[in-house]
DNA sequence: CGAATTTGACCGAT
DNA sequence: ATCGGTCAAATTCG
């Protein structure tokens, strides 16, 4: 029976009966004789349960195929029978049926680069590229990511990555999905790191010119977000296609206080939407997150909106020892100053 | 040897 | 047929 669903079903299945079955803890912790911190603790653990399952749910768009269950059901992820490379049998996952996958991109995110051709430094989660592809009228490609913890815990998050044309040094990030995962990454074990000097991997037993584009995600992300962030964010799902908004409290563990843009991917569609996103054009909202000190410059500034799908585009001076980037224009920073007052881990936007 | 990347094929949408 | 996103076998990395 189980055996024959993916693990996103099974995911979200346990995620949804863990839910229930913190309920019913809850409620019975719920005589004033227990103590509320463990009725906090339980909620808070339901919350992520829902939380998550919703992101799954939002994810795949919804479209679930009933199935027949129970029986045959391919192989989806695991795969079995299919012995040859090029699957053309085509049994594939249709147990989850992807929904138009167009729109979705929750935002956008410049990055520049910090010294040269460095590769688009990390965001303090840890990717796996998954795919690349030229794309269409672009000169260089588009690189696809998702967490590493994907499988290990349901993590839905994904991003791609791609550098841009005009300006080389820099790398338009798009990010998709929640983090679920317990960033399981260090950040406390690199130490300042400087100097990523040489990392140089003197053998090029293959040199696809890409070697420039790879060796980049170290564990130094460290400086690479530091500087500060401006985000700005609108709705961009046409309401219809995206979840009935639902609104937890949620209010996102930050446990570490490092960075936390993707809080807003889903938070977006779901908690913030009534408070956001009313006027769907408007370019007016944003989130600024400053995850930390030392942030001097901070400039926001967006771009269009991009055509129909609306994620636009924020630009995140990420850089390490350099200037304030110059190639972003300056004109309009004048409002977007950076508020040193932001508590630094703990966001919470509405002011 | 396991984990991450590379890369061409597959697939849904257009 | 084309394009963008994803899969997964093969390959490389650590």
């Amino acid at each position: 029976m189980e055996k024959t669903m993916d693990w996103e079903q099974r995911t979200l299945l346990n995620e949804l009966t863990q839910g229930k079955e913190l309920t019913n803890l809850l409620r019975k912790h719920l005589h004033p004789s227990s103590s509320p911190e463990t009725c906090q603790v339980l909620l808070e653990k339901i919350l992520r349960s829902y939380e998550k399952a919703l992101s799954m749910l939002n994810w795949r768009g919804f479209a679930f195929e009933t199935k027949p269950t129970g029986s045959t059901l391919e192989s989806p992820a695991g795969s079995i029978a299919n012995s040859s490379p090029g699957r053309e049998g085509s049994d594939k996952k249709d147990v989850f049926k992807k929904r138009k996958t167009s729109s979705g991109w929750t935002e956008q995110v410049r990055v520049c680069s910090g010294t040269s051709l460095e590769g688009p430094l990390d965001d303090g989660y840890c990717w796996r590229k998954y795919g690349q592809k030229d794309i269409l009228g672009s000169n260089n490609p588009r690189g696809y990511y998702r967490c590493t913890h994907r499988h290990s815990q349901g993590c839905l998050a994904t991003k791609q990555v791609q550098r841009s044309d005009r300006d080389p040094t820099i790398f338009e990030v798009k990010y998709r999905g929640r983090h679920t995962c317990n960033r399981a990454s260090h950040f406390a074990t690199t130490s300042v790191p400087v100097t990523r000097a040489s990392k140089e991997k003197g053998n090029h037993s293959r040199e696809k010119q890409q070697l420039e584009e790879k060796q980049k995600q170290s564990q130094e992300m460290f400086l690479s977000f530091e500087t500060g962030l401006k985000v700005k964010t609108e709705d961009l799902d046409n309401r219809e296609d995206i979840f009935p908004s639902f609104s937890f409290p949620v209010e996102s563990e930050v446990e570490n206080g490092i960075f936390v843009c993707s809080l807003m991917e889903n938070d977006i569609m779901g908690n913030l939407s009534a408070a956001f996103i009313s006027p769907a054009t408007s370019e007016s909202n944003y989130f600024s997150v400053s995850p930390c000190q030392m942030g001097s410059f901070g400039l926001g500034h967006n771009v269009q909106t991009s055509e129909s799908d609306l994620t636009e585009i924020i630009s995140a001076p990420t850089s390490v020892t350099n200037s304030p980037i110059g190639d972003l224009d300056i004109s309009s920073l004048d409002k977007l100053e950076f508020d040193p007052t932001f508590p630094s881990d703990n966001l919470e936007f509405f002011p």
